[in-house]
DNA sequence: CTGGCATATCTTGTATACAAGATATCTGTG
DNA sequence: CACAGATATCTTGTATACAAGATATGCCAG
């Protein structure tokens, strides 16, 4: 039992050990699969079978359903009862809605840091900024994004609410695939440092309307890289997803 | 593992079926045990064995575990890989960050459904709202629960954004096991009676200010309601838990 | 060629056996 | 009696076999 104060993570520069083995066979393929799903190299609709993912694992079946209810759970697959499982293809209708709700999410959060921020927490988001800067330079996309997560979760620390980084990791699984579809924006990772910077700066200040605003503006990026495409790959959307919350596995309670 | 061994509910030999004829073994045994957790009929820090449950339920191990592992999504219990299955004790600290979460998740449903609420959605709210007077006449507190959070829902099904009730729902957990310690509170009913209308009612006329105000106001009403007792049973609950994020199962990430 | 029914073969759900770490107990030794 | 170590017995993790529904296939009648 480790019971473990934590206010702010060590953050290894390195993204450490990404294809270890992880402690249990579930967890490896958990990972495994959901890495493919959210990166799209399964795409949404692909037909997912126990046994043959139980073969490409080379485990039994056991870990491999352990791993895929996970990921009904999170609704990234759905598990028909005696049919197939299929990876879940993308709700267009909701990705508004998950957009309107990460937003007051955020914005809840970086209100609360400006009251509350030590500075050793306001200079580790200050690091997740500089992290971004040498990605940029870098031209590494990979961990600009996650210092991009890596910012947005230290700003939830900061406020002392971190969990509102683990809702917000939950509401944008289907917009993430989404943006995968869309073709990299040239320029984009300047303007997304840019705003970055500016929501810290507020949060230093301690201007929780400029930082809440800042925040929105940031966020609202997101939405007007919505109605982009989706002509292209029409079958990998859904238009209406029935009654939402986890139709396929047990009961949605 | 120290802890309690104490038995999970006797469970009548003949399930009642009847009352609960869940498609799988495994969505049954699921909403028992999450049931009698909320309900603290299992208390905090109870210990649960895989092999006692499947004993008690008349079913194998594997649905057991398969709702097990969801529980402890949810962080209702606790993992501990080669050790035991506890019910998770009531995180205190976090008490707040909920709430907060959830005002501004309720707060964006009424100030969407003040948008676009349509004349049927908001008659299905006001319909909520019946139902809890009538339940409060008879006395029916389950009932009267039921028809809270159908109020809840309605609002949020009436802004067009669902999911925010599915959030909400995931992120009280934790409040309502709390609340459950807490002494019926005499005339509550009636309060939140008129709290719900007066959040209606501002919804009804568009005024989103208000109604925002009312369901804030209506929701610190459970803020109050924390530093109540915890003395009485210390060991429900857990000071500081560490790494967020369902340490117990899996890697969080 | 078309339609319909039996059947073969998929799928997931469940039961059971075994493996291996963690913990408690008991035993032997000083 | 105190303490250390072996061991028995817990626990969860995984593999495998079987059950039963859903789907596809193919065969046969018209």
């Amino acid at each position: 039992m480790i019971l473990q104060r934590s206010s702010v993570k060590p953050l290894p520069a390195r993204p450490a050990l990404r294809s270890a083995p992880r402690s249990t066979a579930a967890a490896l393929v958990y990972d495994r699969l959901r890495s493919q799903i959210l990166s799209l190299a399964i795409p949404p609709g692909a037909a997912l079978s126990e046994n043959e993912l139980a073969k490409s694992f080379g485990v039994s079946r056991t870990p491999v359903r352990e791993a895929l209810l996970r990921l009904a759970d999170e609704m990234l697959v759905e598990i028909v009862p005696k049919s197939g499982t299929t990876v879940s293809r993308i709700p267009y209708s909701q990705l508004p809605e998950a957009i309107a709700i990460r937003k007051v999410l955020e914005e809840l959060a970086v209100r609360t840091a400006c009251e509350r921020a030590s500075k050793s927490q306001l200079t580790n988001i200050w690091m997740q900024v500089e992290r971004q800067r040498e990605a940029d330079h870098a031209g590494d996309i990979d961990a600009f994004h996650e210092a991009d997560e890596a910012f947005h979760a230290a700003i939830a620390d900061a406020a002392g609410y971190p969990s509102i980084w683990q809702l917000v990791k939950q509401v944008k699984l289907q917009v993430d695939r989404y943006r995968r579809l869309t073709l990299p924006e040239t320029g984009r990772m300047a303007r997304v440092i840019e705003e970055h910077a500016a929501v810290i700066a507020a949060i230093e200040k301690g201007d929780a309307a400029r930082a809440m605003t800042a925040m929105r503006g940031h966020l609202e990026g997101l939405e007007h890289s919505l109605p982009n495409i989706r002509n292209l790959n029409p079958d990998y959307f859904v238009e209406d997803v029935g009654e939402f919350a986890r139709p396929t596995t047990m009961n949605g309670k």
